[in-house]
DNA sequence: CTCGGGATGCGT
DNA sequence: CGCATCCCGAGG
């Protein structure tokens, strides 16, 4: 049984709410990944919502494909892709069958952290997170996140979100999460 | 089947 | 700013 001591997983129903509550509520919870035997965990700091079908910049605004089928299926699982032919990039699905997530874009180390994890794609690298963890249900052990006993207090900043110039209105609406002033905000 | 492009990161 | 590198979704 892995554990970090003093932190809680996240149930389910935190999941099944909407999305931008969950990214919001995000900040400041730990990454908990276990791999061969290490386990690594790292506060997350900053998160992008992606609202469904009618997002011109979220995956699911392709509909039900074998790609999306993770992103249209239940709450607390994670999407993970690959982009780029090189990189990944996960997800936590939220509310349930509709289409919507919340992408992990940084952390703050915590634990066992040995690489960089200021960016999506770095993140997934040094935790060891590819696409053979897509459709990972996060109440399991290998991957999940944990809150403190005390609210995290932060400052939280919102932006547009990265990278998504080619979705029109959508990409222009402050869906960037991430906790103002922390040094492991991804920059750009 | 071909083809265009991508929720990135790194080097120039 | 260019580019690696490959999967996916659209179209023929």
């Amino acid at each position: 049984m892995t554990a970090v001591p003093g932190w809680l997983r996240l149930p389910r129903e935190f999941y099944q709410r909407d999305t931008l509550s969950v990214a919001r509520d995000l900040l400041g919870t730990l990454l908990v990944r276990e791999h061969e035997g290490v386990l690594m965990a790292g506060r997350i700091v900053e998160v992008e919502a992606y609202l469904g079908p009618a997002d011109l910049a979220a995956h699911s605004s392709k509909g039900l494909t074998a790609r999306t089928a993770t992103m249209f299926g239940a709450a607390g699982h994670a999407y993970v892709y690959m982009i780029y032919g090189m990189h990944h990039c996960m997800n936590v699905v939220t509310e349930g069958g509709t289409g919507t997530a919340v992408l992990i874009r940084a952390l703050e180390p915590v634990c066992n952290v040995d690489g960089r994890t200021q960016g999506p794609a770095l993140l997934c690298r040094t935790l060891h997170i590819d696409r053979r963890l897509n459709g990972e249900d996060l109440l399991g052990e290998r991957l999940y996140l944990a809150a403190a006993r005390e609210p995290y207090r932060c400052r939280v900043a919102r932006r547009p979100r990265i990278g998504v110039d080619y979705a029109g209105a959508w990409a222009r609406r402050l869906l960037r999460f991430y906790v103002s002033g922390n040094p492991y905000v991804s920059r750009r």
